[in-house]
DNA sequence: TTGAAAGCGCTAACAG
DNA sequence: CTGTTAGCGCTTTCAA
């Protein structure tokens, strides 16, 4: 089973290495004859590229890393995933998927070996260690994150979750609610280890209070919920909270109409709750999510503020692929007028995608005052 | 921004290339001293090997490639791709992704790229062509398939459909459900270029016709629902098949006391169907599922036929890289004694992981007669 | 115990 | 238009 060599390609048609290579890229000048004659050789011989050769050669492998923080598993993650896939493969690019599991330790070997690999750039899906993605910097590798920016030297691809979480909170105040829960996670420092982290849960609780502060009502601790996780029996977390958080407004505050819920996970397991006091949905409580995730398979399909998780992975890709082509452009422009305007540096930059109201059924006017 | 290679460390330390590759692979002789000073001038000079040379050298990768028919956001191919990656990364071997998006032809396109990649095997989540795996296997190169075979040649890690569908029947005839319904989807060719194709609903189909039959209950079809998906907004079809054909269900067989859906996500549309007639789960009507991916997140808590989606991919990349390994040691063997016992070839096995039971909310005994 | 040297398979000047 | 040639950065005999 001896590997066939561009070598060989070559002694088959008779010509040399460089030709059988111009016609495989077809640059250069090649006889229209000679051109056939490679073409068939490769054909007959079942010629298949060396890209491990090509790649050391020209110095550049055409790859993207990308590092998750280990739940793929969960939905937000996969759509995104699927996106800088898409993004990367429709630019030629393919894919080296590495899994952090949320371990900054094991987040910094992805790296390492990623770097050790000479990908062109890297994607974090979350990153865990804002220093790990300077490292990717710091070895001259275009880094993007994603959902999040720990790095401020890397650009990051994220949503405005207060703008989305408003636009959650006026939802429910046009439908005429007044008393209205919220369910969240609890706030994290953001260089902590574990998942939750972002800070996101933040955004968002301040939007609802915000929003109500708007409204004129007055802001009613008892309707809010948000804490720690108790430690659960597998999944991400959010699930058991969220049933668990929802039986306690139900009881420091049986007289809410809707609950707004830090995220999907976190409505599906209010609506366990609900479900098992057979409490009706939206009858008898509003509620609305936040993600897309989870939300068009619940019962009632869930009213949610979606996230464009497959854009936000295709944007990042993207800026990480045209941080390379720029840079080469960038170099070759260098060798070629020095003195050229210098470009603007887009590589801090914070990309903003649009959160979108998905309105379903989980979502219905008030019920009048008895 | 000059790269340091192997080279410029062994400058730095006073010695040849090939002291610092003994060293670094602690491999051969190497003085206490000289180790010493080539170990302060690798961490000195920042050096990051360049895996690519590497490999080119070495002749291998130790990267696998992963091939997926396009949904990773369905969580059975994103858990499934998180088994892969565990089980390569405890092997030291990186994954390589693509995404068929269920179309032959970028399959093939693929496996293409990824053989020109040298990758070390190659793991089909749900092949879409028996002859794009046979592609890979005429190259040499390891190819193990997830869920389904489509290629005997190659190792294949299964789930045996019709002994878990048979478990499911029997839990529901246990609780004395005598009037069962049956949603399924449309039994496709097994080459077919789209995504259900599998075979496999046909399988849980029999299951259900059989338990039906051993229990001495009659076939009723009116009972049964299984056809086309009908053409979806988005999704990975399956969802809105569930509710409308629990909708039909209710129609036709308004008596039945419990439903077995070929699917979670089936079973999730089924939810919805029976949420919105304000029929209760499970105290008017049983319902269980297939795979265990949206089951824990319904309300209620969908009692289902769990797939071990992690332990499928672990076990799938094991057997990829055992091949390789194998493949190695083979040869070596080879090279030592000629005439070595001819090793037994696992390479077409068909390797069935055990589905579990998971009783959760949604079953419970099946309402006396009127 | 260490070094010199010959490539792995491909590309890209530079000659012709 | 085509061929020659010098490597890309690393590993690995073979000698010393």
């Amino acid at each position: 089973m001896q590997e066939i060599r561009l070598k060989d390609v070559a002694a088959l048609a008779g010509v040399s290495t460089a030709t059988v290579s111009r016609v495989i890229h077809s640059n250069g000048y090649v006889s229209a004859g000679v051109r056939e004659r490679v073409e068939s050789a490769i054909r007959d011989s079942g010629y298949r590229m060396n890209a491990v050769a090509q790649e050391l050669r020209r110095r550049k492998t055409i790859t993207l890393g990308l590092v998750l923080h280990g739940a793929l598993s969960h939905p937000f993650v996969a759509e995104v995933a699927v996106g800088v896939e898409q993004a990367a493969a429709e630019q030629g690019f393919t894919v080296l998927l590495f899994n952090s599991q949320g371990d900054p330790d094991r987040e910094r070997e992805s790296v390492e070996e990623l770097l050790k690999r000479r990908v062109d750039g890297i994607v974090f899906t979350t990153a865990v260690q804002g220093k790990n993605v300077q490292l990717a910097l710091d070895a001259g590798i275009p880094a993007v994150e994603i959902e999040r920016r720990l790095c401020d030297a890397a650009p990051a691809v994220v949503v405005d979750n207060y703008a989305g979480a408003s636009e959650a909170m006026q939802h429910l105040l046009t439908l005429g609610h007044r008393k209205i829960g919220f369910i969240g996670e609890p706030f994290l420092d953001d260089e902590a280890p574990r998942l939750p982290a972002l800070g996101i849960p933040r955004e968002r609780f301040e939007a609802y209070r915000d929003a109500l502060h708007a409204a004129g009502i007055p802001f009613d601790e008892s309707r809010v919920v948000l804490g720690p996780y108790p430690r659960e029996l597998g999944g991400w977390g959010g699930l058991e909270t969220g049933a668990a958080y929802m039986r306690r407004l139900l009881t420091q505050a049986p007289d809410i109409t809707a609950v707004f819920t830090v995220s999907d996970l976190v409505a599906a397991g209010a609506y366990q709750a609900l479900y098992s006091r057979g409490i009706l949905i939206p009858r008898q409580i509003s509620v609305i999510g936040f993600d897309d995730t989870f939300a068009p398979y619940l019962a009632p399909p869930l009213t949610t503020v979606r996230q464009p998780m497959f854009d936000m992975g295709f944007k990042a890709a993207s800026l990480a692929i045209a941080a390379v082509t720029d840079a080469e452009a960038g170099s070759a422009a260098l060798d070629a007028t020095v003195g050229s305007p210098v470009s603007t540096s887009p590589g801090t930059a914070l990309e903003f995608c649009p959160t979108r109201l998905v309105v379903r059924e989980s979502t219905a006017r008030a019920p009048a005052e008895p």
